[in-house]
DNA sequence: TTCCATGCAAACCGTTTGCATCTGT
DNA sequence: ACAGATGCAAACGGTTTGCATGGAA
């Protein structure tokens, strides 16, 4: 993790950007718990530590985040965008909707699909979001002790 | 599109709403446009027609719909929801990044990658939500005009 | 000294809610 | 008469902005 922070930092710096405590902070903190988080989350858990860390920085530092390729933010129905840390390539998440958890899933099959698409509705497709919905091991595996004497 | 709104009413009817007349009009207005709308472009543009009609109905309406499947609703990074009508069917979309039109694909060519990525990851996956991003024939023939000098 | 970054608080703006009124059954 | 819908305006809440201060190059 701390090689993933010097990296990001180093990234920050190659385009113009200091790498500031409040900003090394929010990163750290975003590293810390790998799953949609809010601004106002990182803020409220930073201010135990950083008492006099301001929200407006913390906002400033995530769209900062998004802009370097360092995070990515997922607006969400009730209009609040929630941020992943993330790597700079092309990936897909994997979100469990029992605890919150993203992770990462790398490469992409979607090129044949992406061409056999741009066939059949004449679009010149550029790109494409694709996230997932489960249930994480950890999760499951209370769900499936759960269940292990219900099913015969 | 007549039948389709006729589909739309009957469906919301099932559900024990009524098809009152400035549902109709939204959903008209919603059919008219299939691309990404804010409940505020819907109301502006209803209310040339129905000067009273209250934009809190307008997102009442919109709600109702998506709670029915008859629009889905895209949380935009800019804090606003933007909808579209859609069928109810499982479906992806397919985004002109130009001109903002919002093209269904019908289907799913996912069902492979999920069970791949089940055994790879340990989740039990039970959604995923993939959207397209790209040019329109439309939007794409302009550019091939211009371009069509340009290449040998 | 200069420019970027921060903290604070006020402003913003899309959305939601409360409530009185209206409408179809 | 009653339950569901509507319109209006006020409240809400996440995010952004203005501005004076602080700190690194």
């Amino acid at each position: 993790m701390d090689e993933a922070l010097a990296a990001a930092a180093g990234r920050l710096e190659a385009r113009g950007h200091r790498a500031t405590p409040q900003r090394m902070a929010v990163l750290v903190a975003l590293l810390a718990q790998r799953s949609y988080v809010t601004a106002q989350d990182l803020h409220a858990s930073l201010r135990r530590v950083q008492p006099h860390l301001g929200l407006a920085t913390v906002y400033r530092t995530l769209e900062l985040m998004v802009e370097c390729g360092l995070a990515e933010s997922f607006p969400q129905p009730n209009n609040e965008l929630r941020y992943v840390f993330c790597s700079a390539r092309h990936h897909h998440h994997l979100v469990c909707t029992r605890c919150g958890l993203v992770a990462e899933v790398p490469g992409c099959a979607l090129q044949g699909v992406e061409q056999e698409l741009e066939r059949q509705s004449h679009f010149a497709i550029s790109d494409h979001a694709l996230t997932f919905f489960g249930t994480c091991q950890d999760c499951g595996t209370v769900h499936a002790t759960e269940f292990a004497g219900a099913t015969p």
